[in-house]
DNA sequence: TAATTGCTTCAAAAGGTTCTGAAAGTTCCG
DNA sequence: CGGAACTTTCAGAACCTTTTGAAGCAATTA
């Protein structure tokens, strides 16, 4: 029915069109938070607004609704794509492709945790070791107050880092957003 | 003793340049974090360089030993004092000022989570909850399912950022890095 | 096969961040 | 006060990241 009564279509419009904006606010506040994580913020916004969604959308449709270039959109599609939190379909009888967003947001962020922040923290691990090995070796006489010392504050920063490797490991361990029980036990409150 | 016989003279210095590498060895594993982490890679460097040296350093010899210069030493060492990992104090009769880094680690840590992380992750909150609220209302007929699952979305969003709250504020709650129970508590290993 | 449509690539532009170094400011001393 | 020693500020340079838009490529259709 491409018609209808003014008294129905008009509010309809504005309906649309504030749904359209609460998405971008949704939208601009995932990409913040991906861009403080250390992304695009273009990945994010982009991500938000298939997952709010729901259905597949094609590129053109992504370019105007994010106000982005087609390339952008392409390049953008490719890296949520190599994350794994977005995936391409095609319709039969249509030469375009869609996408959809990955929905399982813990296994985006698991995943994420485990290829970036993990293997990040374990190179700063290693410098740390290596340096604190190398440094107990050949101390100079006379300098092994300071050096013991300079290789204490070597083994703190490990341990921190260590502890953020653990926390991070027992996240990633988890199937779903269901720390639930390690924050009750961490903030205390054990019911 | 200024003069020393040849034999300890060159080894020691081999030590004291091989210690300035392993130093800056450590420090860039630290500033690549901070940087990670969104900070400036420089303040991570100069802290650290602060941290290991663990006397109070010039701006002149931080200047060199970076290879900065005095116009970002000045300008990193007023953020890392902004943030309370870097304090200046002065040596009587000398009108330079130094530099000593802060050493309870998890202190720092846990005031950046804190102001930095935890605020970021509020804001988001708010725009989350706010839009799930707005979009609940005047929901156009034969709509609702798809509106349904919109806001079912938002809310999982908003989920996953509390979640994150509050495992940021059970960190931020521990005073100091004893978050071992913690670790073990997620990771199972109850023991 | 030619024409059309849609996607990707990439050089260049735009935009953003960090660094430099010199000028201005401050503090301290004689 | 005047000047020396040191610090801060800030405009511009250098650098890095992101985006654009058009050219090239691939797939599909007539």
């Amino acid at each position: 029915m491409p018609e209808s009564p003014a008294a129905t279509t008009l509010p309809e419009m504005a309906t649309r069109e504030e749904e359209r904006e609460l998405i971008h606010e949704v939208a601009d506040a995932v990409g913040a938070l991906m861009e403080f994580w250390g992304f695009k913020r273009v990945m994010g916004r982009l991500w938000t607004v298939l997952y709010l969604t729901g259905e597949p959308l094609g590129a053109a449709e992504l370019c105007e609704r994010l106000a982005i270039s087609s390339g952008a959109a392409s390049m953008t599609l490719a890296d949520l794509e190599r994350w794994g939190v977005v995936k391409r379909s095609r319709k039969p009888g249509d030469r375009r492709e869609y996408f959809e967003a990955e929905t399982d947001i813990w296994k985006m962020v698991s995943r994420v945790l485990r290829e970036r922040e993990l293997s990040q923290i374990e190179r700063a691990v290693e410098v740390f070791d290596r340096a604190r090995e190398r440094l107990t070796r050949a101390v100079p006489p006379g300098e092994q107050a300071r050096i013991a010392r300079m290789v204490d504050r070597i083994a703190r920063l490990g341990d921190l880092a260590r502890v953020g490797r653990g926390l991070l490991t027992a996240m990633v361990q988890q199937h779903k957003v269901d720390l639930a029980p390690l924050v009750r036990f961490a903030t205390g409150r054990r019911r």
